[in-house]
DNA sequence: TTTTGGCTTGAGCATTTGCCCGAGCGTTGG
DNA sequence: CCAACGCTCGGGCAAATGCTCAAGCCAAAA
């Protein structure tokens, strides 16, 4: 939804959104947001009606042209991540507030994601990082600011087609490419394999080689962490049949990161599931960074048991959802 | 004004800001942008009244705990940028957007030279930072978010006490090593001597040597630039009096760095005023990066001649000095 | 050429936000 | 102990903002 626009701009009628207009919309967001100028004000400067000043400036906080940061350590937050990282031994954690209503916040987390991947990214040697998929991760990708990064590699440690060959709508790799022009590995195969038989022809193909070579020389992982269960990420978005699905539940599956399910003390399970990923094998324990990301109280439970068995030694959730985990424990 | 009262926080009254205050101050500010919610929601949320929601979250955008950035090139300012680069051969070059009122933008002059600085202090390598003083460079660190940089080295480029003894609102050196937890180097003297034997004097203190040898090694300058005249920063700062500012102006001195002035061709003066400036010298034909900042009508003659001298290889303005300066040429 | 469909536009209105003011409360100084 | 002061609080109101809607516009399709 974001830059595919951006491109074109052809003469006459468009249809989309052309190039003109977000730059107006820019202009529009930069004099209210930084300059602290009335929507009338802007009209007046920009020669539009008060309306279109309005329409403008939501357009440029909807395309993420204007980005909001805080830059406070919360207290509270502060101290349940120190717990956190006493607690499960961990090289990164970052904590943002919560809201006791209804869902959690995805946009708090993305930005922190966001930040800790650019931070990645800004080194000048080059560097590889690893990302998963799901919605949190894309929506922390679309926070990354554009950049010009040749010189690093993004490689994708999870299929980027659902079962039947679609692509996925979370190719999160490609996407964080486009924004930072690093060079794109993704993997072009399903999540899952059909069969064993399936899946080894599939990882005797070249591109399957680089990508695990990549892998042992990755900065740092990103990924989302699922909870295994009806109505997971995993479930709803068509990754896994019902059957699967219910296999892992009666296996104990208590949750699952980039596919690969675990149980409760974070141990990979050994059911034929788990022998029909595609992707390269997850190291555990996890020596480079390994960040997982999510919130919610359904997650909880898979956050602590990914961590207790040290697939993860990094998090980013929120308050609620990390006050959970801690009192699982 | 900014992060001083953060620290204390006393029991029982207190006439400043709590830290309580500000945690809370930067809950409604991310329930407000980032989460979007109303400030009523924000009320309900954070159980205080609608106005003292909407007060927490004005006190967030004014203590700067939440910050607005723009990532987002629009078409005219990059343009202008490209020209100004050609033009000067400059390393370095944004324009943040204008506007056709009245007095130019401190504030997104301010966020791009933050960006800048924090880019040179995000590399592990221990880097030294040279810094000038002003309105705008205080503004701009005022931008720069808090990290814990302890690698690197801040050294300031020009004495930090006035005339009388007085220290400088403007220490800004001071300011982004208590941001960034950095080395601070200072340069304890007054911004001119009052003679050139005093001068001679201050420059054979040890202090002097050791900022000297940093000097040598910087990665990147940041520093105003003034437009000599009457109601310039220099003169009502009360850096300089009424006779230098007169001596200065008949020796056609259009602009000064650091306090060093220049003529039109950016060529040093060589005025008794320059000879007393206790700085250590400028590098002409600048080397390292040399960001020169400001906007604003009256600066631009100073702007182009700092640039046409190599005085500075980097500039951050807005569109309208920008337009000015290419205009001059 | 006419129709159609999608998109944009500005007017009008409901909601949200910012600010002023008088009341209340705790502290300081007499 | 009391008065004066300064600060904070919430009510109320004016300004600013967001949203809906009907009309208009343009290009593609008929």
């Amino acid at each position: 939804m974001d830059g595919a626009e951006r491109g074109g701009g052809v003469a006459g009628r468009d249809g989309g959104i052309t190039n003109r207009k977000l730059d107006l919309a820019a202009r529009a967001a930069w004099l209210y947001y930084i300059r602290g100028r009335t929507q009338d004000e802007i009209a007046a400067e920009l020669n539009v009606s008060r309306q279109n000043a309005q329409r403008l400036v939501a357009l440029a906080t909807a395309e993420g042209l204007i980005k909001f940061r805080m830059d406070y350590p919360i207290t509270e937050c502060v101290e349940m991540a120190e717990r956190l990282r006493d607690r499960f031994e961990l090289v990164f954690c970052d904590i943002v507030p919560g809201e006791r209503r209804d869902e959690p916040s995805l946009a708090g987390i993305a930005i922190s994601a966001a930040e800790r991947i650019e931070s990645y990214l800004s080194s000048k040697a080059p560097a590889v990082l690893a990302l998963g998929t799901g919605r949190t991760l894309r929506a922390a990708v679309a926070q990354v600011s554009s950049m010009e990064r040749p010189q690093h590699k993004i490689v994708s440690l999870v299929g980027n087609l659902t079962r039947d060959g679609r692509a996925s709508p979370y190719d999160v790799a490609m996407r964080l490419c486009d924004r930072t022009g690093a060079q794109c590995y993704p993997l072009p195969t399903p999540v899952v394999a059909d069969d064993i038989e399936q899946r080894k022809l599939l990882q005797s193909q070249r591109w399957y080689r680089t990508v695990s070579s990549l892998v042992l020389q990755v900065k740092a992982s990103f990924m989302g962490i699922g909870e295994i269960g009806w109505g997971s990420p995993l479930h709803v978005d068509g990754f896994i049949t019902d059957q699967e699905l219910s296999d892992l539940v009666s296996a104990h599956a208590v949750g699952e990161m980039l596919g690969w399910a675990f149980d409760q003390n974070g141990d990979l399970l050994t059911t034929p599931f788990n022998g029909r990923l595609t992707a390269p094998p997850l190291a555990v324990p996890a020596t480079a960074p390994t960040i997982i990301m999510g919130a919610g109280a359904a997650k909880a439970p898979a956050i602590r048991a990914a961590l207790r068995g040290r697939l993860a030694n990094g998090l980013i959730t929120d308050e609620t959802t990390a006050a959970r985990v801690l009192e699982l424990d």
